[in-house]
DNA sequence: AAATGTATAAATGTATACATTTTGGAGGAT
DNA sequence: ATCCTCCAAAATGTATACATTTATACATTT
């Protein structure tokens, strides 16, 4: 078993809420879980923390990471700055076949949105919505943001009631996109990540 | 020594262009250079890679950073949007200490302008300018998209020639802060930003 | 000459053993 | 009780040795 495989094992069970924020991983009990030696457990813990899954220091023990409600504000700051940014380049620039993924990937995540995946579905679709904007380092960076928000969401157990109306927040950007109508559509992806932001911090306790 | 001091000697070869984009960096040579084994090396190497600085893939030798103008393009783009907007909430936020500190980093840098420290200097203005926003996070990805612009500007030689310009730039922004002009200073700053990547992308190859 | 295949050298990945640092608790002082 | 100090146990950091993969040079073929 390989860093990265590892790496991608550990990294299922904090985004699932497996392993919650602040929790310790210590090296030798996941050596032990894998059946590998340290050094490999090293370069994994490595990996993820270059993700921000996981806070590392030097010679301490590697922590999941557990962010202030201040910091997890200054986070939906910056999805609202970048992710409306690609949804505007998006729209400027979207073709036909565009919007056949984009519909794909909202049957798709209508489907998961009653399941445990969620999320998964959750962000095809956003990444779909971005994805015409041809801007990979940007939405890397959106990617890892939004993986930030759901350790949170997941480590705190917050259950997505407005589910409804998220889903009909999706329907409603497709729409904006297929009319080309860039504020509007800027305007609902922003209502919907305050909507999101706020369900967040009202589940986290200081 | 450590990994992060490793780190830290290998960061600084390849931001003042010793070590230039698209090198290799074998394990062997830099355990050889500091004296110690590959271990400590190996985690130099994951340190350097989460900041950015090398490309590391599995079994292949890690590489200084390489971007083509397109990549480049979008880095200045990404920080138009996030340097914008830390000097809009900076401006919002200011208070009478800040311009104390942001008036010291200019004329701190005016005096680094001459040297081969004008890239430090310029780093130490602009951060100053941002710091009143107080969004650590923000400011960090800064860091590391302008850290990504130095390698290239430093190995592909570009020469500041514009220098009097942009000290102009800087006193202008400073103007502008403190008569609280956010649309001036932010247009300023954008124009400044454009400067850099015309220049930098005028002497890059492909 | 260009392209393909192959062998050997060289580089990276991992396990084990040992050094160094942190941690968590026992025991005593305030 | 609460807060120290100190020590043993446990965790992390590093060196060495070996396994695995990649890369370079050279031969072969088209």
């Amino acid at each position: 078993m390989s860093a990265e495989k590892i790496a991608a094992t550990l990294e299922a069970d904090i985004v699932s809420g497996v392993l919650r924020p602040g929790e310790d991983l210590k090296q030798g009990e996941i050596a032990a879980r894998f059946s590998v030696s340290r050094i490999p457990v090293r370069d994994a813990l490595q990996l993820m923390a270059a993700r921000g899954l996981i806070d590392l220091e030097r010679n301490r023990r590697a922590r999941v990471i557990d962010l202030s409600p201040s910091e997890i504000d200054e986070v939906y700051h910056l999805r609202g700055l970048l992710e409306t940014d690609c949804l505007r380049q998006a729209i400027r620039q979207l073709e036909a076949d565009d919007l056949v993924k984009i519909e794909a990937a909202l049957a798709h995540s209508n489907i998961d949105a009653a399941t445990d995946r969620w999320a998964d579905g959750d962000w095809a679709f956003h990444k779909s919505l971005y994805a015409p904007a041809k801007r990979p380092r940007e939405l890397s960076m959106v990617e890892d943001l939004r993986r930030t928000c759901r350790i949170h969401i997941a480590g705190y157990g917050v259950l997505p009631t407005l589910t409804d109306k998220w889903l009909k927040d999706h329907e409603n950007l497709v729409a904006a996109m297929r009319s080309r109508a860039e504020d509007r559509a800027v305007d609902i992806l922003a209502r919907h990540l305050a909507d999101a932001r706020e369900t967040l911090l009202a589940a986290m306790p200081g």
